[in-house]
DNA sequence: AAAGCGTTTATTTTT
DNA sequence: TAAACGCTTT
């Protein structure tokens, strides 16, 4: 995430920082610093970036106060403009507390004026305030919004993810149950080197037991909070008894590498909070007040987390909507909605309702698609807002025309002014989707930006940061194995053998013996490595000695240069190939990163760098402000919004996805992926197709997604077969499916190239709002103006509107969302 | 030790 | 298709 830092919040960031600094700092006298003092040492925001580019204490003595506007500071701003049922989620702060919230129902404005409510009205200590969410983009938002209503006490929060937040108390507690302070966390990687590791000294064939499904079952096992230990005796047939062997083994690899993976972030805040009363006592007694988001999503460590910590004062409220619940391949628990009143006994139930962003007709549909579902509680949300545009269904001959008919829908809209391409979204089921997308739209020359490559996953990144993870942690053998010979030195798989042999017969790390060949010590056991292959050895051990001591006296920007230029790997990747030129752009990405962290605040730590970068998350790489369409999957797009929302291939095998339709509850968490995409729309919603599309190489007829046949004929437009039959099974081949591509039911022979895509034809009796010649309008961003003339669109209007100061702008009426004056 | 070549395999991925 | 992996050759 820490990418991200170098967008708008970054600028923002930086602002605030300029004019923190050209203050003073002797009006210091503030309750909450004494506060924090009362509660021991100060856990801040476990933001990561937001956390150091404003030291807490400093807030106050900022005279931060002064710069936000007074009236933000007023109870009133709090509670004024929300609903009923907003407003008793916002003030229903004694007890524990529910909150059902439907899609686009001011979720995240009732969390953060709760939070308001809380500092401005009920004069609760920030410190004790804790609320967890599950993305650092959540986290970052919520700092940022609570910040205008309760400037002063927002940087004493503790606001971050489960994650981080387990991160940082171990960190500082984990010692009493064993835990190295100095600990790194292994990422999905390092989880497979472990696991591979493990497997190779076990003699064990990858190919009989794959890595994958052994993490799998190891992180379901640790989701559910059970230990090697409790896994080995539980275990009632032959797999689960392998598992549990490769289970134990790991979990010692870890710890001897001082490594903990995401699920052990968890499972170890739980273990520490069981085993040390005074801990849990401490911490319970701290946060008086806690609140989770997208409580759907938590698995059940996290709910453990959340009881536990709660216990103490009984003011829970977690917020969730168990029909975005999209995660339970992650472990993910719905039961977590439904045990929630059982195990806070007296809570309130609030269900937000009303929903603020769609048009009625995607509401509809949205509930028509989600309503199958059988794991769920029923709902009635409803909206006030207008019935808008039907829904576009499509169909594309293949996976070209597809994203040609997107690109060029876009260009239309686009073309009609009241659309920005940053309020434009396509999402698919799957990333290799987005391929065809970036193909076509590049063609189109359509300005788009891909969420989802993964930055912090490519290899020259891993590679950099591996050396930074080694300095902090010399037992880290995962990332020394990662850059041991990168770039290449001459130690191949034999001298690694050799060494950890050798390491192993003295009773010490491998980095240790590293260390001894490096200075040139004697030994008890003879070394069985060969001298050439020693001198390379120590040769690294020299470097990564002058490394580990400039990491601590560097800022990590510069501890970085160091690395990049002592171990060789700058020159290395500057190969002069352009892929190499790529490699190379991205680590001064990462020198940028590393940059303004050390910039925001020096006092901080290779620690917490490396923790930011290791719990940094993706979704957080959206950046709202560009000018571009954002392509991006449903998993990620969940918690966006956008006024046109496209959702590309829907097919069978895709959503659902063929690895779900043999499960029943698989299925229905595909249903609610796609209950997530609709309801992600504000204005427009165009749902697509292919009828045939070539995946791994090869290409296949396929059948609309049967999820269109939950979908209202009455609010469709378009003349797709899947919403012409009238309840045909389309799980099932028909005749004409089998038959050529040019068969009736696809309109006639289709040319198989980028074919012109069929427009809106259908000219539709549900019209939007009519505009007339003369009449004076306002429009949301242009303000008021009169309409110079009208010109039909297909069912739409396209309005042509003369502002003052403003060029004349050409509308549509569907998407600019302009109102008659009277 | 490193480069080259055929084989295999293919969701989603808040952290 | 493409990337990741393991085996073979240089």
């Amino acid at each position: 995430m820490f990418v991200h830092l170098s967008g708008a919040v970054a600028a923002r960031a930086a602002n605030l920082w300029r004019e923190i600094e050209a203050r003073d700092e002797d009006e210091y006298d503030d309750e909450d610093d004494q506060q924090d003092q009362r509660f021991g040492s100060h856990v801040g925001l476990l933001l990561g970036s937001t956390t150091r580019i404003i030291p807490p204490p400093d807030w106050a003595a900022a005279g931060m106060g002064d710069i936000i506007p007074a009236m933000f500071q007023d109870t009133n701003a709090i509670l004024d403009r929300l609903n009923p049922a907003q407003l008793r989620a916002v003030t229903t702060v004694d007890g524990p507390v529910l909150v059902l919230a439907g899609p686009g129902s001011g979720k995240t404005r009732v969390i953060t004026h709760r939070i308001a409510y809380l500092l401005g009205e009920k004069h609760a200590p920030a410190s004790s305030v804790l609320a967890v969410t599950f993305t650092n983009k959540a986290a970052r938002e919520m700092v940022d919004r609570v910040r205008l209503l309760a400037p002063y006490q927002a940087s004493q929060l503790t606001i971050g993810t489960f994650h981080a937040i387990c991160a940082r108390i171990l960190r500082r507690e984990g010692a009493a149950i064993g835990i190295a302070p100095t600990f790194t966390i292994a990422d999905d990687d390092d989880q497979a080197a472990v696991i591979k590791r493990v497997l190779k000294e076990l003699n064990w064939d990858e190919k009989r037991n794959p890595p994958r499904a052994l993490l799998s079952r190891i992180s379901a096992a640790k989701s559910v909070l059970i230990g090697p230990r409790e896994f080995a005796t539980s275990a009632s047939d032959y797999a689960d008894e392998q598992v549990a062997i490769v289970y134990g083994r790991y979990q010692e690899a870890l710890a001897a590498a001082d490594l903990l993976d995401f699920d052990d972030l968890l499972m170890s805040l739980v273990n520490l909070l069981v085993e040390c009363p005074t801990v849990l006592e401490r911490y319970q007694q701290r946060y008086v007040h806690v609140l989770v988001d997208e409580f759907q999503d938590t698995n059940v460590a996290q709910y453990a987390i959340v009881r536990r910590l709660g216990a103490g004062h009984n003011n829970t409220c977690v917020v969730g909507d168990e029909d975005q619940s999209v995660y339970s391949w992650r472990h993910a628990d719905i039961r977590n909605i439904l045990n929630f009143e059982r195990d806070f006994p007296g809570t309130r139930v609030i269900v937000l309702e009303q929903n603020y962003r769609s048009t009625s007709t995607i509401l509809r549909a949205a509930r028509k698609v989600i309503a199958p579902n059988r794991q769920r509680k029923e709902k009635s949300l409803f909206t006030e807002n207008e019935a808008g545009e039907r829904i576009v269904v499509f169909e594309a001959y293949d996976e070209n025309e597809e994203a040609n008919y997107v690109a060029s829908q876009i260009e239309r809209l686009a073309a009609g002014q009241g659309l920005r391409l940053s309020d434009v979204a396509v999402m698919y089921r799957t990333n290799s989707q987005s391929r065809v997308f970036e193909k076509l739209f590049l063609r189109h020359r359509l300005p788009h930006k891909v969420v989802g490559m993964r930055f912090y996953e490519r290899k020259e990144i891993r590679d950099v940061l591996s050396y930074l993870r080694l300095c902090y942690n010399h037992n880290d053998v995962t990332s020394l194995d990662r850059v041991i010979n990168v770039p290449p030195r001459q130690i191949g798989s034999k001298t690694l053998a050799d060494l950890r042999l050798w390491a192993a017969r003295m009773g010490v790390g491998v980095s240790d013996a590293i260390e001894t060949l490096a200075t040139g010590q004697q030994t008890q056991v003879p070394c069985p490595i060969s001298a050439r292959a020693q001198n390379a050895l120590a040769e690294f051990g020299r470097t990564m000695s002058v490394l580990r001591r400039a990491s601590r006296e560097l800022v990590v920007a510069r501890l970085l240069d160091q690395v990049l230029e002592r171990t060789g790997y700058a020159e290395f990747l500057k190969d002069g190939t352009e892929e190499g030129q790529a490699r190379w752009d991205n680590v001064r990405e990462l020198l940028t990163v590393a940059e303004e962290f050390s910039h925001y605040d020096p006092e901080s730590s290779l620690a917490a760098f490396l923790e930011d970068v290791a719990l940094a998350g993706d979704a957080d790489e959206y950046d709202a402000s560009a000018e571009a369409v954002t392509l991006i999957t449903l998993h990620a797009a969940k918690g966006l919004e956008f006024d046109v929302v496209f959702i590309a291939g829907l097919e069978e095998g895709i959503c659902p996805h063929s690895r779900s339709v043999e499960d029943e509850r698989q299925l229905e968490e595909e249903r609610r992926l796609l209950y997530v995409g609709i309801t992600r729309a504000r204005r427009r919603l165009f749902l697509t197709y292919a009828a045939r599309r070539s995946q791994f190489g090869e290409a296949g007829a396929r059948q609309p997604s049967r999820f269109f046949q939950d979908l209202p004929k009455d609010l469709v437009q378009g003349t797709a077969r899947a919403v012409q039959g009238r309840g045909r099974d389309w799980t099932r081949p028909s005749a004409a499916d089998r038959s050529s591509p040019t068969s009736p039911v696809l309109g006639g022979s289709r040319p198989s190239h980028p074919a012109p895509a069929p427009a809106l034809v259908e000219p539709t009796a549900a019209a939007p709002t009519v505009f007339r010649p003369g009449e004076r309008v306002s429009h949301p961003r242009f303000g008021q103006g009169v309409v110079v003339s009208v010109e039909r669109r297909g069912d739409d209007q396209e309005v042509t509107v003369a502002f003052p100061d403003l060029p004349i702008k050409r509308l549509l009426s569907s998407l600019a969302n302009m109102k008659v004056l009277a």
